[in-house]
DNA sequence: AACTTGACGTGAC
DNA sequence: AGTCACGCCAAGT
């Protein structure tokens, strides 16, 4: 029955990729996280250029700006300098601040 | 359907 | 300071 093509193991569903979306968006708003965090979060952890790589195709249901980087900068700021400021602002909505250095307060903010 | 290219970090050496 | 490697996904050709 059924097989040869089927995913017994639900868990096969659940990609590493699937497992970096899901703690994205358990980030609660306020909160900031970094990319290799996020990937530690995962099972198994994973290297942080991979949870970059990932955020490059998040779906809008995931709050993408709640993930800096390491020093709390924004490491997407090369990649579209004015969505990093996009980023800023939904962080500064949600009252989380940033150092005079344009890093988010890592050390209050971070999840981790 | 298969191959090629682009793409956001981080840690260790 | 520069280099190397990591579970990547998706669009275009």
């Amino acid at each position: 029955m059924k097989s040869s093509s089927e995913s017994p193991d639900a868990e096969s569903d659940d990609t590493i990729k699937q497992q970096i979306f899901k703690i994205v968006r358990a980030i609660p708003a306020g909160k900031v996280l970094s990319y290799g965090a996020v990937g530690a979060r995962s099972t198994p952890p994973i290297s942080g250029y991979i949870c970059g790589r990932i955020m490059g195709v998040v779906p809008p249901d995931v709050p993408w700006w709640r993930v800096v980087g390491k020093e709390g900068n924004l490491p997407i700021r090369k990649r579209n300098p004015e969505l990093s400021i996009q980023q800023r602002e939904k962080l500064v909505a949600e009252s989380v601040k940033f150092d005079e250095n344009g890093k988010v307060k890592m050390a209050e903010f971070s999840e981790d």
